[in-house]
This record gives C-alpha cells, structure tokens and sequence, in this order.
DNA sequence: ATGCGGACCTGTTAGC
DNA sequence: TGCTAACAGGTCCGCA
C-alpha cells in the first residue's frame, strides 16, 4: 500500500485528531509483526500525551515526553481513526486508545509492519540512522545523486529506490518518475550524466508532490485514515499499464522484473 | 563497499 | 467450480 505519498496522506489524516492527545490504553491483539511489538508499551504510553506526529521517509514518528513511538505500514499496513468502540475486524492487530475516545487502529493483513518504541531521539534509532535525504528536500539534488552513483554498478531503479540514498521512493513512482525522465530502468547508474539526473530529480519531486496532493495512490485497497482512496491512480503513465500504449509515442509498454519488482517502461521513449 | 537473493506474511487474481 | 501458482505498494539481513 504506502508510499511516501501514502504515509504523508495518513499523517495529514491522523494528526488533526491525535495532536497533544493524552493514552488512555494500548490494546495489541497481534504482536507479531515484522518485529514483535514490545510488550511493555502500555507501560510506556499510558496518559503520557502526545507532542508531536511527524514522518521520516515512510516511518511515522508520535512523539512523547520520554520518548518517540515509530510506526511503519510495511506494505499493507493502515491506520484509521476511529470511534473506540468501533467493531474489530480481522487484522486489527493494535488500538491507541486516546482520551477523546477515539482510538487509532492499526490494521496490516501480511504484517510486514511495525511498531516499536524508542526512549532516544528517533533519528539515532538503529531503522533510521541510515536513510537517505527526503525526496522534497532542498539537499536532494542532482549533484548529490550523481557523486554518489559514480561508482554505482546497479541499475537506476533499484538505485533510486534504495532508502540509504533517497527515502521514500518505492516501486510505483520508482517506474512513474523513469518514465517521465526518460530513463532506462536498467540503466547502470554510474553512467548517467548529471544533466539526466536533473531531470530525475525534477521527475521524483514533482510526481511525489502531485500524488501527496491527490491523496496518494490507490491500487487496490489504500484508504486514508477518513476512508477516502487516493486519486493518484488516474496519473499513473506506466504503473500497472504493461502491455497497454505508451502516453507518449503510442508503442506497447514493456514489463520486467527488476529485483522481483514488477517494472514497466516504454523502450522507445527510455534510454 | 557493493550487490544479490531470501526472508518475513496474507489476500487476490490468473490460469488450468 | 475448485485447486494451485504467481504476484502485491517494503526493506532488512546474511552472504559472496
């Protein structure tokens, strides 16, 4: 489900309902998920009030006075904010439980999610000490991405989607952001030219914008926090169009796995 | 230091 | 209609 353009949406959503709210109680049905959630975290949060809600690549941070909750959605995670006393369905693994009685359901089928608590500053925790600027970040340019691929063997794609060198970019605007760069997804990325990964640059930052505006993207089941799909869907140019014409020149587009990632691309129009 | 493939899960869909 | 295999928005980790 999320992309940067996915968490950013959850953020907008969850924040107004959750900011300077205080935990009334934790409830983790399920803990297994891609690490156990730990056990003590009623202990942790229990009306201890919330100071901020922040995002750091496709991480959500909810902020306390002792410490920070990191949350990832993995790939089918959601969150929802709904009436605490809401029916629990199947994979309703966590509720945050807040004072105003709505609670913050935590919803992700693969479990490939996950939540843990942190008593440092988030930013030297182990899962975000490495990653990559942000995408809509002035120090995300093409000179930062042309020195660091100089001696870059692997293909632009997986590069690109690498979270050490740029967070938040994953495998639809990854093929969106090629395409309308007009560069080859196999393509070495120590053989593109700084001129080229302006427009890459250019590319990445303006389709993450525009699908952040549109609520993100919705495939087959990403719904915000309120419910609403994402309406990104409509602008996708090759995603999940393999086989069907080129925007551009009209010619089939193609498909390939690139690292088990389905990826589509024009070879007329990219290089 | 870099790159590759496997691993973690469940649900949906395509194909026989 | 029913079974099976392939695939799905992520990313960490161990190994070469």
């Amino acid at each position: 489900m999320p992309e940067l353009p996915e968490v950013e949406t959850t953020l907008r959503g969850i924040t107004p309902h959750m900011q300077h709210q205080t935990i009334k109680q934790i409830i983790v049905r399920e803990s297994r998920l891609r690490w156990p959630i730990p056990s003590d975290l009623n202990h942790h949060l229990c009306l201890q009030t919330i100071q901020t809600i922040q995002r750091r690549g496709k991480y959500l941070l909810i902020g306390f006075n002792h410490g920070t909750l990191i949350l990832h959605l993995g790939m089918s995670g959601r969150l929802r904010i709904v009436p605490a006393t809401t029916l629990v369905e199947k994979h309703d693994h966590v509720d945050l439980v807040m004072q105003n009685n709505l609670c913050c359901r935590f919803t992700d089928p693969r479990r490939f999610g996950c939540l843990l608590w942190t008593d440092d500053a988030p930013e030297q925790h182990k899962l975000l000490r490495n990653l990559g600027p942000e995408p809509l970040s002035k120090i995300f340019t093409a000179n930062y991405l042309h020195q660091l691929s100089r001696h870059r063997k692997i293909n632009i794609k997986q590069f690109i989607m690498n979270s050490q060198i740029v967070v938040g970019v994953g495998n639809i605007y990854a093929n969106e952001a090629l395409f309308a760069a007009k560069i080859h997804p196999s393509l070495s990325a120590n053989k593109i030219s700084l001129a080229r990964y302006q427009l890459l640059i250019d590319a990445i930052k303006k389709i993450l914008k525009a699908a952040i505006k549109c609520g993100g993207t919705t495939l087959r089941d990403f719904l915000a926090s309120d419910g609403k799909p994402g309406y990104f869907t409509q602008s996708l140019s090759v995603y999940g169009r393999a086989g069907l014409d080129c925007l551009s020149c009209g010619n089939l587009l193609k498909t390939k796995m690139i690292s088990q990632r389905a990826t589509v691309y024009c070879s007329h129009c990219q290089h």
